[in-house]
DNA sequence: ACGTTCCTTGGTCCTAGGTCCATATGCCCA
DNA sequence: TGGGCATATGGACCTAGGACCAAGGAACGT
């Protein structure tokens, strides 16, 4: 039996939606939240299997609730009505399994439900390119990125927490010298910043 | 017995340690380098358990070598003749299990390598202050850090690589608001910025 | 009532981080 | 010999990140 908490500021959502699940013989809802503190306060209490979090919702939005989630961890959905491309990667970045919009056919949220509890991450299309295309232009070649020997190098050293001046005084190249090595780095594993590459080399072991 | 590696630039310090070194009968020189590339070569091929790495040296240096070691992963201590307190922290941030001065008394230099093997950490005591007062004003308090619940959030944001924009919206509230937070946080985890903030949360699995 | 902690916002100011563009060398391969 | 890749560097430029300083409101305990 998967347990389900539902997160929505909208009363007729979480009612639909209850309703729809609890029809499902595998799944039960066990609490509905009308915002993100409420929300976060009942998967402490219920600990559902997984929370279904609208991201626009008042006192704590969807996200600051999945940033106060940590250690609980239900697996989470995120449930939002406007398709903004841009909550998309925040989101994901920050924990969530699956990234669905509202217009989904209720079919398909009870098989997300299903799968994301399997473990699986699941994505609506348009999120899923929101997240590939989306904030960077490279359509991400995907595949186990290749590094030169000097990124890898740089990675390591952004890794560790290092400043480009830092690196560049363990290298001894110029200052400038590293920002390039960083900017291809950053393009190559598709991320935004230093911090994100830091956590990518430290989640893929390349640290 | 403990295999050692040697990396010096200097053929009397390697010299030196080498014959004091395999006086020891649990310890055992495996090999010299001269420079940064040779010591991470020489790594691979012979799996030492320890490696001593002067971080002065040509073609790479001691950090290079270091941030080129990750996966092969030997104990690290870094013999340093200058003693300049700023090496100390991107040392050991680079994956340094011991920071010591050239000047060690012989023995104590033993007892390190035994330390380190045995998966201590070991700081010169010019070194421990360096990381300690170093780079921060803060004497680090220790302690585990007690930080409130809005910075246990925004930290969370920041672990998953959101800007303070991103952080700023998910939390709605201003973006000025989020760098304060984020100052407080960065001073009470003793870290220079967000980048070692995030490693240090995911290490520390506050994320 | 009073002080403390927390959360919030504002402002200024400086530095680090990154992008874009261009260049130069060396090397390897076709 | 031409082309591509890796490396290193330069400059111009803009933005994000952080430090420092100040201050007000809410909650809470004494």
């Amino acid at each position: 039996m998967i347990r389900v908490l539902i997160a929505d500021d909208h009363p007729v959502v979480r009612q639909g939606l209850r309703t729809f699940l609890d029809l499902q013989e595998d799944i039960t809802v066990v609490g509905e939240a009308a915002d993100g503190a409420e929300a976060v306060a009942l998967a402490d209490e219920l600990v559902p299997d997984v929370l279904l979090l609208d991201l626009k919702m008042p006192v704590l939005d969807g996200l600051g609730a999945l940033a106060r989630l940590s250690g609980a961890l239900p697996r989470v959905i995120v449930l939002t009505s406007v398709s903004d491309r841009s909550d998309v990667a925040p989101a994901m970045r920050a924990g969530a399994a699956g990234f669905l919009y509202k217009d989904v056919d209720p079919n398909a949220l009870v098989q997300a439900v299903r799968a994301v509890h399997g473990g699986q991450v699941l994505l609506a299309p348009e999120a899923a390119e929101a997240m590939l295309a989306g904030a960077n232009g490279s359509p991400t070649p995907m595949g186990p990125v290749t590094l030169t020997e000097r990124e890898r190098e740089v990675l390591a050293l952004i890794a560790a927490g290092n400043s480009n001046r830092e690196i560049a005084r363990s290298l001894s190249v110029a200052e400038k010298t590293v920002k390039t090595h960083v900017s291809n780095v950053l393009m190559k594993l598709g991320v935004q910043d230093r911090t994100q590459a830091a956590l990518y080399a430290v989640r893929h072991g390349l640290a």
